[in-house]
DNA sequence: CCACAAGACTTCGAAGTCGAACTATGTGAG
DNA sequence: CTCACATAGTTCGACTTCGAAGTCTTGTGG
């Protein structure tokens, strides 16, 4: 870190911080904590840079992928409401209503309002939706299995295990 | 994509689909694969939330940390160039133009253009930015450590391992 | 010495997202 | 029975991001 053979006239307010930086990150018991959020973060962009590319070829967003998987999990056939939709891809109502918007159009869904609550909407996956779907599949099944080739299947129960217990640490620590 | 069944429309489509989505993971040798990548993707998604609210308290976006901690991390003493750091982000560079602009505003950049090369512009922190730079590691510290808790520091190491060896394969990959 | 090509950054128009206000439906108290 | 209230969804205005075109500087060949 000390890459400078610099001036000493610079901000040297500046130099003294970044010493001080190092100090937190060498000195804490945490550089294995960094070392997991930085790989976490870095794979995590790299596969949606991949799925991006993917469903681009589809004329799909990564967002409206993940409505159409979320019908396909838990739509069953009565479908799901907006809301759902939303807290489940992490956006605002308003915009699922567009997203939604969209994706009627080009009839990928379909949205009847419940006739027994008339105050709800109920978002089902149309018959090209399905369609759509299964191609999607296909492909990105092809894409996930090479990019977890480097790792043997023992390998990969462990990952997994490991993500999982964080994961699961998380939901209490939200509370 | 197309060919095959192109049956009518009805629910018995869906039904029949579904299936075959169930077949496609169950049947597949990369339930195991399933499973990392989702965990994965959902870990990163929880973290990014935490370290939005966390940022928010100090008026800070993601993509202004994420300048912020780059331009720490590889700016020395001359700064980056805009290029740079917008590649760093995986932002346009239009994109990080304006976000420097709003970093300028709050004096937590300085922008000035590379007297040896007059199309260059190097960015670097402030001595403002270099104290909330400071403030935001002081508290993430803590929530990482707390978000990694539930494991001990020899499965961090292999968590670490692990993605990391996946990374390494995504970067073949990518050509 | 000047014109032109290349590179780095910025400006511009279009699209997506968010929070807040609004509409319509269902629910419970008096 | 009716009115206030809660709930689900949509509409609206402001902001951010992106890709493409534009501007300015540097380097090169005639």
């Amino acid at each position: 870190m000390s890459a400078s053979a610099g001036p000493a006239e610079s901000p040297s307010t500046a130099e003294r911080l970044q010493q001080d930086v190092a100090v937190f990150v060498a000195a804490g018991a945490n550089e294995s904590v960094q070392r997991v959020i930085t790989a976490v973060h870095g794979l995590s962009r790299r596969l949606d840079q991949w799925y991006d590319r993917q469903l681009a070829d589809l004329d799909l967003t990564a967002g409206e992928w993940a409505v159409m998987s979320k019908l396909v999990r838990d739509g069953g056939d009565l479908g799901l409401t907006p809301s759902v939709l939303a807290d489940a891809a992490n956006v605002a109502p308003s915009s699922m209503t567009h997203r939604l918007d969209r994706m009627a159009e080009r009839s990928l869904i379909t949205r009847t309002t419940d006739p027994e609550n008339r105050v709800r909407v109920r978002v089902r996956l149309s018959d090209d939706g399905w369609q759509l779907f299964r191609c999607v599949i296909r492909e990105s099944d092809m894409l996930e299995s090479d990019v977890l080739s480097p790792l043997s299947k023992a390998d990969r129960v462990r990952l997994a295990e490991l993500l999982e217990m964080v994961i699961g640490g998380l939901e209490e620590l939200d509370t």
